[in-house]
DNA sequence: TTTATATGTCAACATGACTGACATAAAATC
DNA sequence: GATTTTATGTCAGTCATGTTGACATATAAA
């Protein structure tokens, strides 16, 4: 019995552990996003443009496809966002040399700007958080992260992230 | 010119690390919260619910306000949740004991039941990563995060997870 | 020539945010 | 005791962003 009590405190303690850092994760991510997304309404952009704004800013060229597999979402849903911002000139799309059916995207001189606006008070908050928390917790920060992504995009992430 | 030539290196190298900073959450964020959104389909819940249920289970007896200043939404907005899941009886309000105007929240059986569900998978998927990573790396993305959260709620978690 | 793929579009619907206005009960203040 | 403030709830309308399902077109691959 006193066994299973001191194993259950443990589990306990192992519990709370876990239990906070999906707390800090929510935390995180609210406030992470709370910087953009106020610059986004100036725009009557919402947090979904600026999802596709950096990932084609971050990857030009890149196919429709590759994008939805990203965002995880329908080509419905992301085409409402994507029309918006290829209307408004802040994405263009080019056909593929290779497979002209690829609709390739581009940010425009525009979307750069936006993407570098949307992008600057987020870069500086996790500067801050870096410069404080110091290098070697970057480091753990990263390896947590890269942990609880899906196995494929984990691999994905380590091959471009060196 | 060579001097900030080098310079804009070593800031474009600061970018790019910072970018994948931003990336990871995003890819973390997305990744952690499809496993609770597939069970609550089952219930015709939403992540809303989740947060709610979660930060009940977590504050039982917190009043309302206290639940919308961590959700950083309206109380209208709440309000729908909250009375579904009072309706269907996972949530449960009581007066206050010495303000009569609060109402203090609480989980039920079936909302004890329906949050350990919940944050089962995200638990083990936390555990996962905290494993693989290591006790060094986990203290890292603590303190990453808790960075990254804004003041007011930073002092106060520093308090409660000590 | 046929089939598969990449993309787009129309329509209908659900969720969860928002604003604004108003209501009630209880606490706090004058 | 009367008035004001606070905690909470509710009604109504709107918006952003996700979903499913059906269908269309151009191009690549078989």
């Amino acid at each position: 019995m006193t066994d299973i009590k001191s194993n259950d405190d443990s589990l306990f303690l192992r519990e709370e552990e876990l239990r906070q850092g999906i707390e800090l994760l929510f935390y995180a991510y609210r406030d992470f996003t709370s910087d953009p997304d106020e610059i986004l309404t100036e725009y009557r952009f919402g947090r979904a443009h600026h999802r596709a704004v950096h990932f084609i800013g971050r990857n030009p060229g890149m196919t429709v496809a590759e994008l939805l597999a990203i965002l995880r979402i329908t080509k419905q849903s992301l085409s409402r966002v994507l029309s918006q911002l290829i209307d408004r000139g802040f994405v263009e799309q080019k056909k593929g040399a290779e497979d002209r059916r690829q609709r390739l995207l581009y940010l425009t001189e525009s979307g750069v700007a936006l993407e570098l606006r949307l992008s600057r008070p987020q870069q500086a908050r996790v500067a801050r958080a870096y410069s404080e928390a110091g290098a070697e917790a970057v480091e753990g920060y990263r390896k947590v992260l890269m942990g609880l992504i899906n196995e494929e995009d984990r691999a994905r992430l380590k091959k471009t992230y060196r």
